[in-house]
This record gives C-alpha cells, structure tokens and sequence, in this order.
DNA sequence: ACAAAAGTGTTAGTTCTACACCCATGA
DNA sequence: TCATGGGTGTAGAACTAACACTTTTGT
C-alpha cells in the first residue's frame, strides 16, 4: 500500500466520521458464529501483516439505535438481513482500546495520528449473530484488514484488543440461548437429520450428548416438523429429515 | 430556587463535565433493588415537581472502566461499597433521550439551553445492585431533583424516559438470576429465618411458593447455614436463623 | 392440652440418564 | 443376512409438587 494514500485515506474516513454524524466513544462489535464442517466458527479480520485477528465492528449514527447500528453493520458486512441478533455484553474497561500489537504496526508504518485516533477511549457494545457461512462474503474494503477468517471457537488465533473475552462471554450466551429460548435457525442447512442437529450442539457446548435422549429433548420441544426421509445409499435406516417449524413473531 | 442561580450551577456542571473528562453520549443507569416490609423497591429521584420520577445514574470518566464508574456512582449516591452489581442491559433507542415531560419543565422554567443539553442523544448502560434500604443515605444535591423515593416494584410512579422499560428488565434479570447464581445478600438482614427468606423470594418473583418445597430447595443449595433459634415469645416451634455461607469468590 | 407455626415425611407425578432393543437400509 | 446407524422402549435415579404428619412453643 502507499502510505500517503493510506493516510488520505484515513482523514476522510475520520472526517467522515464526524460528518455523518457517529457517536463518539461508542461502537458495535458483533461475534458472527457460524456452523460449518461441524465445527462453530467466529468471522474474525486479519489486522494488516501483524498475524492478529479482530472482530468486526462499527460505529453508531447519531439518529439511530444501537440495535438498528448492529444491524446496518452486519448488513454492510454481510448483505446479511433478518439476522437474530442480540446484545450480550458491554465492553467498557479503561485499558481496552490502547493495543501495543496496534500501536506498534501504525508507528512503524507511520501513522502517528492514525494510532492515537484508533486508541481513543471507546466502549463497545457486543453483539452475536447466527449466520450461514456460504451466505457471507465478508466486505474488506476496510483500511489495514487484510484478509478474513473463519476461526474455529476451540483453536482462536491472537486477538487484538480485549476480543478474546468478547467472544467467550458470545460463546456463553450462545449456549444458554440455545438451552432455552431459541433455536438454530441459520447455523443449519435444511432439511437436516438429527444427528446433524446434535454434531451442531456438541459443537456449540463442546461435550457429547447421549443420542437416544437428545433426540427425545428435541422433538419435545416442539420446534421440529419431519419433512421426509434422507437416503444417502448407505447400508442403515434412513434417517428423518427436519425443518425448523415457523416461529410467532414473540 | 434561584433560576439564574440554577443556571450558574447547570454552566458549571456542563464545564465540570468536560473538565473532568466525562464520555459524552454515554451514562451509566443503577436500578437499587431494597427488600423492606415485605415489598421489593427501587430507589428513584422526583424530577421537580413534575410527578415524574427517574432512575438515578451519572457519566463514566475518561480513564475509569464503565463497571468502575456504576460502583463509583453508587458510592457516591449511597455511600455503599462492596455491592453486587451487574450490568444487564444497554439503553440505545435513538429517541430515549427526550422526553417531552423534561423538555416542558426546563421550558417553563426558563431553561432551555438546559433542555436542549439535557436531550443530547445518550446510550445509557444499565445495572442492577441489591442494597439495604436502611443503610442507604441517597445524596440530594443534584439539580431539579427534590426527594427520593423507594417504590414498590408491583406499583411504579410515572417515570421519566424508558426507566420504566429497564426496571422491568431489571427485575427479569434479578428473577434468574435469584434462581441460579447469586443470593439474597444485601437485600436481607442477618440472621433471617426461612420464612424472611421465602417472603423475599415471593416478593421478587411475584408469586407464592409452598413452604415445605421451598424450604428444602433452599437448604439443598448448601448455602444457608443455621446459627440458632429465633424465641419471639409467640405460641410456635422458634423457627432456625440462618446466615449465608460465605462464598469464595469466583 | 391447645393453637399456631416450623420442621420433616410421604406419595404420586414428571423428568433425566443410561442402555437395551428393534427397524430400515444397501451391500 | 449382516453390519450400520436410526428410532423407540424401559428401568432406575433424581427432581417436583402437593399435602399430611410431627415437633416445639407460649398461653
């Protein structure tokens, strides 16, 4: 890159910033899980050359609510729309914004001004989503993101920042939403089998369920509808094929 | 009061705040849950003669982590220290910031560059704190607020902005959290018998339990621990008094 | 000895857990 | 007809909820 481009770059997005009317002090962050090849997975961005991951995040408008903030973001990010979404956690420590991973690459490439405006006091308001990872292609005409990841949960690269706690309190929301209120929209292709929802859940929970039992759970549940049978041409009982059933909007 | 005065004290406060330091666009809100007379109350401050109550809340300094600035906030609002906190939601809707009951007052009265200061676009992250009413002094000496007032939560006043919406998240956060992880420290004083204790609950739940099962629910969470009889000189078996076993911090 | 409230027990119903058993399928 | 994975059944443990019984207390 060109440096001095770079930096034209950014006193437009800076300026842009303040012209467009964002709140200071304050971002989004949102731990985007995805399921894929039965293992969950978090988008992270590579930070320049420096071997660091962060999540995705961005800025609130001024006349817009936080909610509807996380939601533009993910969209810009994702074409993603009609996404579950929730809040979990407020990252709010003093020390949280200064990253000396940070610091160190935009000295060396000489972005003074650019370092201390990325290290200005800032609290994040984190947010998880489900997605489909085929469904996602990760925007990156970001400024010093040079690539993006799928991050298997159990096996994290570095991360800047305070993102590693971010994404284990994500990590632990998620398991108790999924216990309880809701379901796995958007982590699974449908139709799918049971044993495909239970790798899900193994997944997520990271143990093994017994399967005769998770099985009942499920179905209790009421949230499953059979839509046939699934024939793979291989030597045992085909096994049902499920949808999630339409939920009322609660 | 004085208005010209009052308006000096507003010049100055508006300067303290950026003297101090403050983040703009953000605040911190504390719901005070108390316990007393059988009746779970929050603390809230009347807002002139308005009829109108709100939460009490401040803003979050610079170099302080937004969990410090609720725990300092607290102290200065109650003189407490040590108490559970937990923050449990994120005020963000864009239009929260205004409300008309404010605006007309401050109009009224002459204030209106008050007002317009007063709606500035804020995002407010919430907590949740448990405390004994009688040991709580509120601090008055804040403009516009005339008396405190501990209400029951089954019988809210009219409040201010969307603090009726975070009380009553508050309270749902207060119920699980009840029934799983933490306990009635703070809210009762020891020793209790188990009938405070279930009274407590009943308050908080908003529903009666049975009082041999609750009893035993109780005493299988190994976390009361009996510390002699309760003789009040009335016609029944004394009642065992118990204390909260100390926990190790976690 | 009585009433009142506290403490403990009992019973039936439900839910959880492990594991056994049968079923469908393609080789 | 066999191996394989899927679906269902079942016995025992654990937990609930309602209510009965016993104990302790001051009158």
């Amino acid at each position: 890159m060109d440096p001095e481009k770079n930096h034209e770059i950014n006193i437009k997005q800076s300026e842009d910033r303040f012209r467009e009317n964002l709140l200071p002090s304050l971002s989004v962050n949102t731990v985007l899980f995805s399921y894929h090849q039965e293992r969950l997975n978090v988008l992270l961005l590579k930070f320049g050359d420096t071997g660091y991951f962060m999540l995705p995040g961005g800025f609130i408008r001024r006349d817009e609510d936080v909610d509807e903030a996380a939601l533009r973001n993910l969209k810009e990010l994702t074409a993603l729309e009609n996404i579950y979404l929730e809040q979990f956690y407020v990252a709010g420590n003093a020390e949280r914004s200064t990253d000396p991973v940070v610091v160190e690459f935009l000295k060396k490439q000489g972005y003074e001004k650019i370092s201390s405006w990325l290290s200005q006091r800032n609290v994040s308001i984190c947010y998880l989503a489900l997605v489909n990872e085929k469904k996602v292609k990760p925007e990156l005409n970001v400024q010093f993101i040079s690539r993006y990841l799928w991050a298997d949960v159990t096996n994290l690269p570095p991360l800047l920042f305070d993102h590693t706690t971010i994404i284990e309190k994500a990590l632990s929301r998620l398991q108790s939403d999924m216990d309880q209120k809701l379901l796995s929209n958007n982590l699974l292709n449908e139709p799918f089998t049971m044993s495909d929802l239970q790798k899900l859940y193994e997944a997520v929970f990271q143990k093994k369920f017994t399967r005769s039992n998770f099985q009942r759970k499920m179905l209790k549940r009421d949230i499953l509808a059979r839509v046939g049978k699934k024939y793979e041409g291989r030597a045992h009982k085909a096994p049902y094929l499920y949808r999630f059933k339409k939920v009322k909007a609660s």
